[in-house]
DNA sequence: ACGTTTTTTAACCGTCTGGTACAAAACAGG
DNA sequence: CCTGTTTTGTACCAGACGGTTAAAAAACGT
């Protein structure tokens, strides 16, 4: 084993692919600011979840500030993507935001790394993607379903017609948020009754039940 | 202005008072870490906010995590301090409860601190506060107060005979926290309609009405 | 064949930061 | 007033960390 050996292992014979390199950084990026914050995010342990090299990441994404710009734009698109896949258009209002809620909370469950990553971005002030014209559109469609299922159910009698569709998505958020984003803290002082995959679903059923209870007319 | 004169400026001429530095630092460093975090959080920093010296706080708590412990414990034993004066053991269950999530929304909503330190320690993993049966003692008593008021409701028939007191807890915080911890994104995502005064009551009372709907009988 | 873009390698730096060594002042007990 | 203990001040360090630089080579578009 000589230097000759090593030195130029990787040196010879690779494929350009921007796109790949960039998405590899990214999704490295993602792990590390998920599971240590941005502060404690280090740039180091990123390249090292990487195939690329430090220099990769300040040649497309600038610096540290501009690398958590774009994984925090990254995971809105990525998750409200799956969201848009829901179609309530043709249920009945009450159907509609039962679905609604029980996915958005299975949804909010099954991306653990999303819910941090905002969690983070709201301790420092959310400054990051107040900037992000991008971000706030992306989180259009979301209200505009509850506006339609609120029009919708206020014509056939079946909501309450004095409902306010972005506190409702208020309350949705909050509920499935929660659920998330204080398990360490809610469970460790409490036990972990309301957190494990049985409790999860009681809780869900119940919380969806007394939302209908609150809309219904 | 010589160097003889700033030098030994503090040196000659102090007070002890073991406890007053140790409140000092404690309020300091709250202050620091809810601001910045916890790995974002500077001992410099907090220093500076302190009349006393960085010494000091190696003295008393050990390293950086050891003040991060007392910081949190304290911040909740000031907390649950101030909700063990609510009496609600003589109203009707359902003043009652609508009385302790008005006092608890508006409660974190006094306490911003407060819910950036919870926020902080989840986003660590709540490991800290794990390792404190200090705070989990001092979280007893709010769902106590809960399984004394399903109690006398289920009793007298103006509350449903199956609610869960812990479920009913965590619902409350659910609403309250959410509305702290997450009021940066979502304002800046949908506008802080939501979250100004007004909006606030507004808010406020319409989740209080919808939380009655859904314990009711 | 040639200029541009992407990627590799790898050394390097200025600054910040948690933490410590050492000594002096204050205090308590006798 | 002496003496041992507790509390405080000052100066300082070793390492970490974000970020940079330089040079070059491979890939690619044209």
């Amino acid at each position: 084993m000589t230097d000759q050996e090593k030195a130029p292992a990787k040196r010879a014979g690779w494929k350009r692919d921007p796109v790949k390199v960039q998405k590899d950084i990214l999704q490295a990026a993602t792990r590390e600011f998920a599971d240590n914050g941005y502060n404690g995010g280090r740039i180091e342990r990123i390249v090292q979840l990487t195939e690329t090299s430090k220099r990769m990441i300040y040649y497309y994404f600038g610096d540290k500030e501009g690398l958590w710009r774009a994984v925090l734009e990254e995971a809105y698109t990525s998750i409200r993507a799956q969201e848009t896949e829901l179609d309530l258009a043709d249920l009945p209002p009450l159907e509609a935001l039962r679905k609604l809620f029980v996915f958005t909370f299975d949804h909010h469950r099954r991306n653990a790394d999303f819910i941090r990553l905002v969690m983070i971005e709201n301790i420092r002030g959310g400054h990051v993607l107040a900037a992000s014209t991008k971000i706030r559109d992306l989180n259009r469609p979301v209200v505009a379903m509850l506006e339609d299922i609120c029009r919708r159910g206020a014509e056939d009698g079946t909501l309450r017609p004095d409902l306010c569709p972005l506190q409702l998505h208020w309350e949705l958020s909050a509920l499935s948020f929660f659920n998330m984003s204080n398990r360490a803290t809610f469970a460790g002082i409490f036990g972990a009754g309301l957190h494990d995959e049985a409790g999860q679903i009681r809780l869900r059923d119940s919380l969806a039940e007394q939302v209908l209870r609150a809309v219904r007319a």
